[in-house]
DNA sequence: GAGTGGTCTAGACCACCCG
DNA sequence: GGGTGGTCTAGACCACTCG
């Protein structure tokens, strides 16, 4: 056994033959630790199948494998969203490196939003209950007054099978089985949103319309909590587009009424899609706000 | 003298009397190259008006310090778009911190778009002549084929005073001299934009309609080189409107038509507002794509 | 006071680019 | 081959939190 339980590759430090710690690189936690060589933790260890040549074909930085090996642990639900995970110092002991390269990882972590970093507390996973989560993926904000959560209403919740561009857009076969729902969201009691949304029935199986009103607060959050599917990031399109019938009716406005159209695919772990959601926007006392940097 | 030619304030190191550069806190390069007691670069150098007391109330990390200097240069003008800025060790040697401090520096400064990295080559200071930035603004892309850009006609170029409405989201007084203009863009001969600008007459003093008609490529190039104004950030507000009959026309389309309205602030270095954009986007062959995350 | 993340330094080596 | 950014380490100290 060597490097001790992770298979990590090295890409840096001395290709040279053994080096004496005290010379070239410095000793490795993980050369003092289990006293192996440091020459034994170099120059391709495992992972990635490179033929030993000078210059590793698939270079990846030690700071992004253990970036990996921290996402792993908090999509397999080690650390559950809100939790506290172990500190830099702990980590680096864990995978054998110094804690500037956990810390490197952690700090892409916590730019993606992943996980949350507090001073002098530690780093949290993060979590969809919580103030600053709320408004990521709710972009509508009224034009006067502070923004806050609207009110949901759930018009429909029902099993179907996925037409066609449902499942295309959602990277599932048409015909399999999602979760079909359908709400209005009132800001002050003013109806404002209509939505559509389609999950895959694998996921979210035993999601019913009861779960979903006595629920309060964003469903991102009970999804977290209840089905262990956290949304990381989403990809939205968006439209200006005429009332039809049952939209002019639904948020009781003139058929013809323009309106925002979004489409959203958003998605967990390893980019995979987990929801698409169709909504209409009365943008008459709200607009779609958008920083662009 | 002391502390060469700039005023940093170091929150760091020691607090403790004179110390020996070997215990301790290591012997800063200031303190070697002037030899400067490390004390005198300790507990409040100046810049900040900080009562001598332990904990510093207006705490700002060094390398913070040296991205505000850095980006005064580049405010400056003293490195233009495009240009390579000193490498990290010279900088480091210059504001007399280490190169790690001076990285930490460029690295934020990267993240949000003012330069650019290139191993091997050095850091350049972002600019909008590259394919990279030109679709960073423009988020209205067609639902089939490659995103590219469209062509502008320009409608309308002239001097006027600023309304107060302009002039409030502009930070100007109302009356004050603006730059209005009025285009239609076209995607491949397709008309599909129709914008109007507000630019601070006192900054592009000197644009015409001449000089925007000869200039090919994206207006913020433009503005970039010839008025030496570099947008950094904007705040957009989106809404869905009903085409009236001038856009209506402008478009070839009908009167009524579902159109994007897009309100956007633009700011230069110091959060300062240098234009405001109206937009109409017709959206039945494109769409505005935004990534949440 | 102990523990956590945050800053700063110094030095070594690697990947990349260009003359 | 020399210069640039990129990675990795090690160690010191600071700011913050909590018991």
């Amino acid at each position: 056994m060597n490097s001790a339980s992770s298979n990590l590759t090295n890409n840096a430090t001395a290709a040279s033959g053994a080096v004496s710690p005290t010379a070239g690189a410095p000793a490795t936690p993980a050369a003092t630790a289990a006293s192996t060589p440091v020459a034994s933790v170099n120059t391709t260890t495992a992972a990635v199948s490179a033929p030993a040549a000078t210059a590793s074909p698939t270079f990846s930085p030690l700071y992004q494998q253990i970036k990996a090996l921290i996402t792993q642990s908090l999509q397999s639900g080690e650390w559950k969203p809100g939790e506290l995970i172990p500190s830099e110092v702990e980590l680096a002991g864990r995978f054998k490196v110094s804690q500037g390269t956990v810390r490197k990882a952690i700090d892409e972590l916590a730019a993606e939003n992943l996980v949350m970093r507090r001073q002098g507390k530690g780093t949290f996973v993060s979590t969809h209950h919580e103030a600053r989560a709320h408004f990521r993926f709710l972009r509508l904000v009224p034009d006067e007054g502070v923004p806050h959560y609207p009110e949901s209403k759930f018009i429909e919740v029902k099993r179907v099978r996925a037409p066609a561009d449902v499942a295309r857009l959602m990277d599932l076969k048409s015909g399999d089985a999602v979760i079909f729902i359908k709400r209005v969201q009132y800001f002050d009691g003013v109806p404002t949103i209509v939505e559509e949304l389609w999950l895959p029935g694998l996921i979210f199986k035993g999601l019913t319309a009861e779960r979903l009103v006595e629920y309060k607060g964003p469903m991102y959050g009970l999804f977290e909590t209840e089905f262990g599917t956290r949304m990381i990031r989403a990809s939205e399109q968006i439209r200006a587009v005429c009332a039809d019938a049952g939209a002019a009716q639904l948020l009781n406005i003139d058929l013809g009424t323009p309106l925002l159209s979004s489409e959203r695919v958003s998605f967990t772990y390893g980019d995979k899609p987990v929801e698409l959601r169709r909504g209409l926007y009365l943008t008459s006392r709200h607009h779609y706000q958008n920083e662009l940097s």
